[in-house]
DNA sequence: TGTATATTTGTCAAATATTGTCAAGTCAAA
DNA sequence: TTTGACTTGACAATATTTGACAAATATACA
């Protein structure tokens, strides 16, 4: 998902991954990975990527999320009824996070 | 969420944080942070949480993973898009598991 | 009040997981 | 067959999570 956005945006730009990695003052090897899927992008490079590749960061932080969500809840029968617990309790969520 | 789900399970069978603990082989400053919901708990412990305070595992699974899952999301502006995201596209992600 | 027991909190060390580096590999084009 | 881009695997460096312990607070009750 995440990794399949920042390769097409990589290549309408033209450039390689050696240079978004420099850019990115990242280990071309660990952009490849990030880029292959085979492993998650820090919050920051997520941004930087964004503003590098001209993507829209709103929507390459949630594609990025969505990832990490789905990483962790890959092992679960029925992810849909865990995430909707998730979407109907976010108020009571909140609720008591102030605590 | 789990938390209370699993105070509640303790309450009604008369059971001490204490005991539960050492049920659990398991210090028990944290498994009151645990039914505090301070810290998370293991998979293998909210397993023999469930057998032992006989609630139901798959349950008792589901709102921890959601826990966790909230936990992920909750920096996020819209928690909702990213879970749809993540909704929508389970079958994708399952298939590029595979590779 | 004073004592005993239960729960909660803070801090630190140990365990685990994640991220980054390096060297070696494949592949395709020239 | 050499070159450049990309990929892979093993390991090192970091960061995060979990657990242990001591101390603080809360609750019950003689």
């Amino acid at each position: 998902m995440f990794a399949e956005k920042i390769r097409q945006l990589r290549e309408n730009k033209h450039l390689l991954q050696r240079q978004v990695s420099a850019a990115l003052d990242m280990d071309n090897a660990l952009y490849c990975k990030i880029e292959r899927g085979d492993r998650i992008a820090k919050r920051e490079h997520v941004i930087k990527l964004a503003e590098l590749l001209d993507g829209n960061e709103e929507e390459l932080l949630k594609y990025w999320l969505a990832d990490k969500v789905y990483d962790l809840v890959q092992s679960e029968e029925n992810v849909n009824d865990v995430l909707n617990i998730v979407s109907e309790n976010i108020v009571e969520y909140k609720k008591n996070k102030l605590l």
